[in-house]
DNA sequence: GGGTAAAGGTCTGAGTTCATACCAATTCGC
DNA sequence: GCGAATTGGTATGAACTCAGACCTTTACCC
């Protein structure tokens, strides 16, 4: 039912504390920041690669240079990467990928707690999508060779830390396989959000090798066009995870 | 393969031409501007409703009340809302919901054109796996109640321009009852832009009565829990939205 | 070896955004 | 009617962000 005009103030949609929600996050400095850390933590720039000069990094994120200077500093500070100068030069990661179970769970805000529960529950519909949709797609060799070589660095990881990495690309190569924007970025945040828990909460990564056999049955999906069963297989991975997860969150 | 350390200037990832986004859209004040108008538009805030009080959108939205109030001068000089002061005033709405046909295709430029195929395929992904959730969710009897005002809000609308909004907010409301920010914030996004593409390519909404049974049968499925039912039926709507537009766009 | 190109480092002035007051108008409750 | 509460309107100074120009360092090429 539509509200009469001149109704009292804030008509009671339910709707709109949904739909309000924060404009724009915290400062263009903080959201470089944690945007960089993010890319370089989830492996998309591996120890020791190069990132792009910082002109071209500040216009692709839309930032001005003097911010991602700024943003570029703070990761320095906090010995992600490492800076040279002049030509050939730039900034190289050196962040050494860490051992999720390195590090003792933070505090952990209700907050916090709230927002990794959604994470999960955005992700088991948004990862099976992107497989499904990969699998429609029509995928040229350089494609189908790009997936494999994300699905070989999973299956050959030993290290827990790298093997972390890896699974993220992995992930995030099949969200790109899709063409959409959209879709990449969903992944991407969803994955930054999923490596943050996974840091934070000391779990043995004990099945790698059933999360190494899904890996393989998404990838052969994905390459026949089996769409369904690309969706089903991601489907499973996510809530294998999920369950995990949701146990040590209570 | 992971690049080796000191290897050439931006390793050649096509990961990171995907990941790597604009860390913030534009200005604050810009941001602004555009939620709240998406939000009036879509109908969330109907003519001759009320805003809630510039201090309290500030705080929702992360702005300064500064800020805010530059947007909503913008707002109110694009006849969007009108302004009264002291105790029961604020700002209400008086943008009357355009009639989709009414504006001729603005120059729809190349990159816009990408966006709104992009936002087709993600919506094909995110608003069935709402419906899905939906139905998976124990939901009690004020949302029960929600769902089924927007159902009718919907199904009683004749003119095309108002039964636009209440599609939206008939789309709204089963994300909202995912319980899941991340999802709200997704169909938020897709219906926004699902609206702007409405608005400015002329399609006649012939098959209104169509929509409206795909829409019965969504909130059946959602009332028994019937989450494949569910999602099903929301795929099809969407994919009968798509084709139509896709075909307009080429 | 010298010139050029490419990368990071520095500076500056204008524009935005923010937090925090305080003012003005209007309504509600007694 | 009158005071208190609520709402929009205004003002100010600090902090952040931006665009652009210019400097310094370093590697590549002839």
């Amino acid at each position: 039912m539509l509200p009469s005009p001149g109704a009292g103030p804030t008509t009671g949609h339910d709707l709109t504390e949904a739909v309000l929600r924060p404009a724009r996050g915290y400062h263009a400095f903080e959201a470089c920041v944690e945007q960089l850390a993010a890319t370089i933590r989830l492996g998309v720039y591996p120890l020791g690669s190069t990132l792009p000069s910082e002109r071209e990094l500040s216009e692709r994120l839309k930032v001005s240079r003097s911010t991602l200077r700024e943003a570029m500093a703070a990761l320095r500070e906090a010995g992600l990467v490492e800076t040279r100068r002049g030509r050939g030069g730039g900034t190289v990661v050196t962040l050494k990928p860490r051992t999720p179970s390195a590090r003792a769970a933070a505090r952990i805000t209700e907050g916090k707690r709230q927002d990794w529960l959604d994470s999960l529950v955005f992700r088991r519909i948004v990862e099976p999508g992107a497989a499904s949709l990969a699998a429609r797609a029509t995928l040229d060799e350089g494609a189908l060779a790009q997936l494999d070589e994300a699905h070989e660095d999973v299956a050959r990881a030993r290290r827990p830390a790298e093997h972390r990495q890896a699974d993220s690309r992995f992930h995030l190569t099949i969200a790109a396989l899709t063409g959409s924007h959209r879709m990449v970025e969903a992944v991407t945040s969803v994955q930054a959000t999923l490596h943050e828990m996974l840091l934070a909460i000391p779990v043995l990564e004990a099945n790698i090798h059933h999360s190494d056999r899904q890996h393989a049955s998404l990838v052969r999906a994905i390459r026949r066009g089996n769409h369904d069963r690309a969706r089903a297989v991601m489907e499973e991975h996510c809530d294998d995870t999920a369950a995990l997860l949701r146990g040590l969150l209570g």
